[in-house]
DNA sequence: CAGGACCGGTGACTCTGTCACCGCGCCTCA
DNA sequence: TGAGGCGCGGTGACAGAGTCACCGGTCCTG
């Protein structure tokens, strides 16, 4: 175990911006990031989220690299976790065969979960986006508490495309649109869609 | 220096593709391996490419969560390099610190370049990523060696789309399509057109 | 010389995303 | 209690991006 500090942190703290210095290697052991990156237009895509357990990439690459962060980072579930420092960090990763299997676990999942990112972007069409951001999303009761405004970020689109596209859904009997959030109906044909493409 | 095989293949070798097993941690001497992924409609996407001196990252995940290849590898320049089976890799990593940072830093970087792909995709309109690689891909002389169906490929984008505003940048006198490539003639313009949005 | 493969140009679409503007419900604060 | 100010979502009109089908050219190769 590398030395570390308690760290914690409410809900809607901004943990690290683009352009700032890291100050070390976050492990969470409650709680939720995350980690988006903001176009110069306004428009933000969610790249992923860091959950109890886990450990947190965007420190990583900036620790390794010595570079400053390049993501934004928010708490969407009050944090609980240890920091470790940059050089403990590093001499944790020279000396503790734990910890490093811990870290390249970590770094070879999100790896492939970038990847599959960039598939979903470049290659599959919207509503197919659509389709898989509302079963991940969804909970125990089928339902997907979330913004028009936060799909079009899961989505990599615009708010007013997903407004259109969930009214199509909808039309369809695919989902329902209710004050409380997104009840999904027909989870079947919604796996469909997001196969699709 | 971990045990490891001599290991060559020539110029269209396709190294590895989706679903097949992962023989072993690729590390370059010379050559070059274009990574890609195709989309069920027959669309591709460069990912990124590995160069004399890096190590294939594709591999890397696949070894560390026993997977198979999610992407495509094929040979882009004759290749010469050593091929390190995942049990030696494994323990190569465990117990040789400069081979542990040499991976490390790697992975740290194609992480950023992946990151970089997202941001490009998803924020940044046609023209910024066409100009981009136009940039990325010219040689010394100032020209540009690909088909439009290649960049097309490299923009995440179709081949058509491509030919038309390549077209457009021509009549702009930013580019000369010759018969050889594309020549590229205000390169300052095309560095503020890869900035925009 | 015919056939085929690859390449690039083009018209006519569709899909995706944007912009601006609207109305609604909810809060807050004088 | 009512005026303003949110954040949210709906919508028309438009612009950007990507597709599909088809064409003609060039360069092989048999």
């Amino acid at each position: 175990m590398p030395a570390r500090k308690a760290f914690s942190a409410p809900k809607g703290t901004i943990l690290f911006s683009p352009g700032q210095d890291c100050p070390g290697f976050l492990r969470l052991t409650q709680g939720c990031i995350k980690v988006t990156l903001t176009g110069s237009s306004g428009r933000e895509v969610v790249l992923y989220r860091v959950h109890s357990g886990e450990v947190c990439l965007q420190t990583f690459t900036c620790l390794i690299e010595d570079q400053s962060y390049a993501a934004e980072g928010v708490v969407e579930e009050d944090l609980q976790g240890d920091l470790i420092p940059a050089d403990q960090f590093r001499q944790a990763l020279e000396q503790d065969p734990d910890f490093r299997t811990e870290v390249l676990t970590s770094v070879a999942l999100r790896f492939s979960e970038y990847q599959q990112l960039i598939e979903d972007v470049a290659l599959t069409g919207f509503d197919a986006r659509l389709a898989k951001v509302l079963l991940r999303l969804r909970d125990e009761a089928g339902l997907v508490h979330a913004t028009h405004t936060a799909l079009a970020a899961e989505t990599a689109s615009g708010r007013a495309y997903v407004s259109r596209r969930l009214a199509e859904f909808a039309r369809r009997g695919l989902v329902e649109q209710r004050p409380d959030g997104i009840r999904i109906c027909r989870s079947a044909e919604l796996v469909q869609i997001a196969e699709q493409k």
